[in-house]
This record gives structure tokens, C-alpha cells and sequence, in this order.
DNA sequence: TTGTACGCGTTATCAT
DNA sequence: ATGATAACGCGTACAA
């Protein structure tokens, strides 16, 4: 809990701001109908206005939201809630298409979306308090992981949220998804359909559910066939990762003939990994994805690959925190968001 | 400026949160003493520590910020202003990076970072009410461009800033940067000495100082064989703007054989037209870009660029900004931090 | 060590 | 149509 080091400044060197207090002195009007002014309420004199119009100019005011929001109880703004490591912020590409959507729709309804990026436990604990503070109406919680504290916090506090994916053990709140399971089943079967029998996977992430529910998918896909050796596990959705667990598989199998990966960004290292190899890229090893990021057509060749719907995944998760804002009360179950096998060169 | 439709609903099915009057009047302690256990201050009995985190407990209290904002006049908050195309967001590699160090450098200072994402006109009037609003105590303004209505209100409101990049017809307020111009000049005169005659420029974001500058650069290089029918310019620092930006110069000239590219990711468009339209890269052409990004050891061949200083860039203007905030009074100039230049194999 | 009372800047209510 | 005045929830001199 931060402290507060004693008084402020009160004789702080910048000039005070000027307040409805002071456009009142300056205007001869009344606190009240400089506020009735402010929010152009009806029922204010055309003689009031423009001498309230002048004092704020005058003194050059501007309203203080904070204090607004204390006496309406509002503050028209939500937080997007990030939980990933930075430097993954800008490499996974439905983060940025996710705030898209987010932004659109909350943008729209005249609301400030605040992104509030978690990375560290300092970071989590200072975000749980200011989610608690009053700042934000509501909150989108990205990718939360199993035992989150902010998920708990936005439980506990009954404050509007939707989470977009949402972690495996939280009391059942709003969430917004993508049936990972069954995507992940579908893509390795349409993989096994080219006539692999040594298929392996690269998993990632396996304590959110995105990264659980596309194992259990695969897993599914193969069934009799499985091979628990076949499949290795990193805890981030990266380059690295897929080269490091393709130079792992090929030390387990050399003949491996087919792979999921649990991301573009994954499959992207794996395949130069595998080049390095010397396999060529379909014809000895077939090799998927997962995001339809940018990374899959940049890959050569272009990468087979499951589509999300991220900007629709933030456009929903908004509306929903939106709704609740309106009073209606909270779906107590998730929202699944069909997604699409993009089939190009790679497999 | 957005209006508030009515008043707001007191009879709101929601509970109303507990207050310091509530907790006061569970323990049998006044509210003044309770504050007190709330921020640890010393002078308080062991008697009424305990009755007051009994009583806490018992109703489910929460603090409100916002309203300790409105008393203390602080927020513990700083706003980080990004101003880009939200599909850029994550295609920049430079804004991740510095988002990275802003955050550690306020997170270790205990304040919570905000991220604002600014595209439509409409975000950009919010945001300003925003900034305006006591919701922060500061702001981190990046790639503010000509004009813009962010930069002017922060100049105007007096607020502590730093921008990481300066719009150039801002009043002089406090920023960080890289000497664009003279890595520009440095990167093409290295290009020119392996040997290149006919040697062009994909440019872009001219209305950025990033941009404008990284033109002047590569002109100053080229001097009397500067030939403005070899540049080409873009809006956005982007992949298909380099593609583009490719076959324009092609067309232009097929003889051309060397390129600066104003980022990796243009470098990154323009090496894939090359390619296509069977050039060797860097037998036939040389490439270099800027930016020193995951696309540049994604390119083949590996892209000689210029490393931008993204990390320390988030750290300075952080520190910066907490500085004022400590009472310094803000630098006029702006503080330029050095490049390196990264040869690799594409030129 | 604790309680009282005032102020932060705004909106809302109720007279007028 | 407008002006007092009471909240909103908290911090903090000042008094006790």
C-alpha cells in the first residue's frame, strides 16, 4: 500500500487552477448556473451565459473531472487491463487489434478506454488499487491468468467487467472467446489429413486457458495416436520459443513429419529452425499455426493458420461492459466467437 | 464536449460501496482517526488500529482515490499518450520498447502508467478533457505530430510532460529523441560506400520530426547527386508502404541500386518487391533501414539498420516527467540520446 | 492520542 | 431562470 509523504505543496510554484468559483466571482453569476452553463443544461438566461462564457475565458478554466466524478459517481472511463510481458505486448498481434475493437466501440459511446499493462506483481497490486479508486465505470481484463489477482479483485469489488479469455478458476464472470479446443482439433485434423503420422506441438501458455484448451484440442485431434513425447511447452507465445521447441522436437524425433504450433510467432521460429535443418517446408514436415497474425504471411512459405476474430473479440467485450453499465446485469456465462481455418502453403 | 444525460440513479441496484463514515461508525472511532489507521500514520493506539481493521473487514471497505485526488490535488497517475493508428500499435516495435521503460521507471516510483491510444479526432478531443481532468498528474506524449490539439493542450494546462519526439511547431517543451537526421546521413553515407550510384528513398510520416528528419539525413548524405525523382513518401511507417514505395522506384528508375528505408518494417515491404521482381539483395540492390525492430533479423538477408535507443527513450522521458513532478522546473531543449548503427547482410 | 470541523471542486435540490 | 446550500468521500490543521 503506498504511502503519501505528509502535506502537499499547497504553496506549489505552478498557479492554481481556476475554478467555477472563480469564473462565479469574475461572471456576477452563481456557482450553480455557471455549472447549468458548463453542461449546457436548459432554463439559463441567454444574458447569463454569455457573461459566464466570458469569465471562462477570462480565467481561463477548466473543469476538474475528478471532482465531477466524485459527486456523479461516475468517471466515463473503463480500463483495459493487459496482463502480459511488454516486450510481448507488441509481438502478439491480437492485443493491437483487440484495443481496436475495444477503443471503436467504447470511443463511440464517448467513453475514455485507459490501458493498464501488468507486468510485474508491483504492477498488479498498484492496478487492483486502481481499479478499486473509483478512476474507471468499468473493466476488460486481457488474457488474466489462473489465480489473478485482478480478476479477483474485479469479482470482489462487483465492478462492470468482461474478461477476453477468461482464466480457468474464477467464479463465473462475464467473458468473451474463442472455442480454442475445438479450433485447435479441427486445424491438427486438417493436418493429419495431409498424410503426417509423426505430428508433434509446440504449446504455449498452458496456465491461461487459450494455451490449455489448444493442447486439449490437439490431444483430442490425435487421439490413439498421441504421443505425450511429441509435445513441448513454453510459458510465452514468441519467436523464441517455437525455435527452441522445434530444435527440442527434432532432438526427440528426427523424423517428425508434422506440427502445431500454439501461435503464428511460434510456428515462425519452428520453421526457420526447421530450415536450418535442411527440411523443406511442406513436402518433409507441415507445419500450422494459430492467430492468422501478421507473422503468417510473412513466413515463407505462408503459413496455414486458425483466424481470430480479435477486433470483434474487443468490439464484443466492450458491449458487454457497456450493457452492464446500462443495468442490465451480468451474463453469467461466456460468449464464443467462431473462428475460421485460413489454409495457405505450409502445410 | 460530451453531456451527461440526467441525473444520475442513487437508487442503483448495486450496493453502495462502504466509507470511511461507515467504518467510523462500526469501530466507534471518528473518521479522522480511521484515515489515519488507513494511511499508516503514526500516533494511532493499538486499541483503535484494530477496531478500525476489524471494522474494514466487516463492511468490505474500499478507499476511494478519486476522491483523496480531490483533497491531496494528485493522482499518482501519469497519462501515456500514444498517437498512432491503432493497427500500427503493435506493428511498431519502437513504441513497445518504450512503453517497457516508461512503465518501469513509473512503476518503481510507485505511479500508475495510463495509456491512451489516440486515433479518431473524436479520441483525441477526449483525451485532451482527459488530460485536463486531474485524472493524472503528468503526461508521456509520443510521436506527436504538427498541429497537434494534445500537445497544445498539455503546453497550455501547464501540466509536467515530456514528449519522446517533438511536432515541430510545438513551444519548446521538454523532450527526448535521436538525432534522426545525423543516423539518417551516417546510415546512407555507409550505404553509398559500398559502391552505390543510383540510390533512392522510401520516406515517410513527413509531418513527424522522425520523419522529416530521416529525410534531411539521407539528402545531406547524397549531396549534389541527390535526385528528388528517387524519393518517394509514404503516411505510415509500414510494410506495404515500403512494397509500395518499392515499385514506384522501380518503375521510376530499374536501374536503382540502393535504398534507405525510413523504418524496418518499410525495408521489410520493399526487400519482398525486390525480391519479386528478381533482384539480388545485396548483389543487385542494397537495403538499409532504421529502427534496429524484430523485422530487421526476420529479413533475408538480415537488415542493416539503425538502432534506436526505444528502452532508454520511455526511461528518460519518465524521469523527466517525475522530476517536475519533484518540483524541478521543466528543461527547455530537448535531450537527443545516441544511435548505433547495426551492419548486417542487406546492403 | 483522538475528535472536530473545514476544504477540495463539482453537481443536485429546493427554494425563490 | 437563478441563487443558496447540501452533498460526494477524503485528508488534515487545530483543538482537546
Amino acid at each position: 500500500m503506498p504511502r503519501y509523504s505528509g502535506a502537499m505543496p499547497r504553496d506549489s510554484s505552478r498557479p492554481r487552477r481556476a475554478t467555477i468559483h472563480d469564473v462565479a466571482a469574475v461572471s456576477g453569476i452563481s456557482r450553480g448556473t455557471v455549472s447549468r452553463v458548463l453542461n449546457g443544461e436548459p432554463y439559463v438566461s441567454e444574458h447569463a451565459r454569455i457573461a459566464v462564457e466570458q469569465a471562462i475565458a477570462q480565467v481561463g478554466y477548466v473543469r476538474n473531472t475528478a471532482a465531477r466524478n466524485l459527486v456523479t459517481q461516475r468517471s466515463r472511463a473503463i480500463a483495459l487491463v493487459v496482463h502480459e510481458p511488454h516486450s510481448l505486448v507488441l509481438e502478439d498481434p491480437n492485443i493491437g487489434n483487440i484495443l481496436l475493437g475495444t477503443n471503436a466501440v467504447l470511443s463511440e459511446a464517448d467513453y475514455q478506454m485507459v490501458t493498464l499493462i501488468l507486468d510485474s506483481q508491483r504492477d498488479s497490486d498498484r492496478v487492483a488499487e486502481y481499479l478499486r479508486g473509483g478512476f474507471v465505470d468499468g473493466a476488460i481484463i486481457l488474457s488474466a491468468r489462473a489465480g489473478d489477482p485482478i480478476a479477483l479483485a474485479v469479482a470482489q469489488l462487483g465492478i462492470p467487467a468482461s474478461f477476453v479469455g477468461h482464466p480457468t478458476d474464477t467464479p463465473d464472470l462475464p467473458y468473451i472467446g474463442i472455442n480454442n479446443t475445438a479450433a485447435a482439433e479441427q486445424i491438427t485434423r486438417r493436418l493429419l489429413a495431409t498424410g503426417r503420422t509423426r505430428v508433434g506441438m509446440i504449446a504455449s501458455a498452458l496456465d491461461r486457458d487459450s494455451g490449455h484448451d489448444r493442447l486439449a484440442g490437439f490431444t483430442a485431434a490425435l487421439g490413439d495416436a498421441f504421443d505425450p513425447n511429441l509435445v513441448v511447452s513454453y510459458p510465452l507465445y514468441q519467436y523464441s520459443s517455437g525455435a527452441d521447441g522445434m530444435r527440442e522436437l527434432l532432438r526427440r524425433d528426427p523424423n517428425i513429419d508434422g506440427v502445431f504450433a500454439a501461435s503464428d510467432a511460434i510456428a515462425a521460429g519452428a520453421m526457420d529452425v526447421l530450415k536450418q535443418a535442411g527440411r523443406r517446408i511442406p513436402e518433409d514436415v507441415g507445419i500450422v499455426g494459430f492467430d492468422d497474425s501478421t507473422w503468417a504471411l510473412r513466413c515463407f512459405p505462408a503459413l496455414s493458420t486458425v483466424r481470430q476474430p480479435a477486433d470483434a473479440l474487443g468490439r464484443r467485450a466492450a458491449q458487454q461492459v457497456l450493457d452492464q453499465l446500462a443495468g442490465e446485469k451480468a451474463p453469467s456465462g461466456g460468449l464464443l466467437l467462431d473462428t475460421e481455418i485460413v489454409w495457405r502453403d505450409s502445410a
